[in-house]
DNA sequence: TTGAGGATTATTGCATACATTGACAGAATG
DNA sequence: CATTCTGTCAATGTATGCAATAATCCTCAA
């Protein structure tokens, strides 16, 4: 194993290590969309035998991030403006959903985690660090999603907010911009907290369609 | 390799005809929730080395279907009905946005595509196969998945699918049930033609209420 | 009797070796 | 000159081997 890999902290296997390792650098934009993985370079490049990678790309093929050809390799299917556009429209119908769910079927633990970020992200937008703060804008939806119970509602969104990270990062940015996602993410909490799930609804709706806009922009 | 295999037509790797072959068994409930499943006994069961069985067993852990406890093994996590009913709740809220695009992108080939389908739905309903109409069913909704032309759109719903397929042919085994679906598919058909989204969303959602109203009690 | 601890075993994690496939170039053939 | 055939090569597909890990069982002492 490559000593690159041996600070991990947690439990993850080599495959998934790389696994992610892989997806963020399509969706960061590191390979091109049509260009060829080779197992063996890859392997290479991070130290690692086959193996590892085989695994990673089997997976990553399960997300339509890449395709692979038999016998052939696979190439980097990568994610368009359209596959973007097309996610926030499925989003949008899907979050109403989420934060219902949220609402009847969290605990307090749940809601009290979801404090606790919100917290953090107001001090991290007075620090003005876009990258904490997007961060925590992830771990804030993906809590949400975790209190529905729903494990393939769960799955659907976090599986898009992968894609959403590099989008977010980007418009996050912008002058105002995170004052703005932050009193975004207030309007959710209180929602949340009153457990009113017309007004939350209405008001995480209107934070997507905010971000599809951002995006649409960019 | 196993005789068991040598059969297939397409080009399908070992580890991808596995993969199907174990969420399908998972589906089809082979196997128990928490049940642990074994590596190298199922490889020997297929015939075929370990390597393939770990790939896809890598691959439906993604899918949340079994799960990996680091040096320990991987236990089935199985559908529970709940499962299967937020599925459906999910499917409402998409459903509508896939017909709306499939009438929006589709071309010729998908529409003519849609209703040879459909005769051979008729055809299957009048032998009262409902093996036949289960699996055309299947890919009448897949077709019009497709014809969104939206990767992402269609990868979930398509997921779905595997799921719904379980429940459909259990629903479809009622009495009177077959002439029904064929008759909602009817209607579904008569309004992509037409090209009037609103009659085809509303079609659709009629038809996946009516499908979970079916599952539900089953 | 019971509990601590070490050997044993079962099983995964990763690496490597071998088999197969498809692309390509260049020779042979008409 | 075009075409087909064949040999080579690069890459994947599959099998196997070895290491690491965690559970289990057994021993032995308090």
């Amino acid at each position: 194993m490559s000593i690159l890999f041996e600070d991990k902290t947690d439990n993850k296997s080599l495959t998934t290590v790389i696994f992610e390792r892989i997806r963020d650098d399509i969706l960061y934009g590191k390979y091109e969309k049509g260009e060829k993985i080779v197992e063996a370079k890859l392997a290479d490049e991070f130290n690692v035998s086959r193996t590892p990678v085989r695994e990673a790309l089997k997976q990553l093929e399960l997300d339509d991030l890449v395709e692979n050809i038999p016998n052939r390799g696979v190439v980097v299917k990568g994610i368009s403006k359209q596959d973007i556009i097309d996610i926030f429209t499925i989003r949008l119908a899907i979050e109403g959903i989420a934060v219902e769910w949220a609402i009847e079927r969290m605990d307090d633990q749940d809601m009290q985690k979801i404090n606790e970020i919100y917290e953090l992200m107001e001090f991290y937008t007075f620090k003005k660090d876009v990258g904490k703060f997007a961060e925590l804008n992830t771990k804030f939806h993906e809590t949400i999603y975790r209190a529905t119970k729903s494990r393939y509602l769960e799955n659907v969104l976090k599986n898009y907010q992968v894609f959403m990270k590099v989008v977010r990062y980007k418009s996050l940015e912008k002058p105002g911009r995170l004052e703005m996602a932050l009193h975004e993410h207030k309007l959710i909490v209180e929602a949340l907290m009153k457990k009113d799930v017309k007004l939350a609804k209405s008001v995480v709706i209107d934070h997507v369609k905010h971000s599809k806009e951002t995006a649409e922009e960019a």
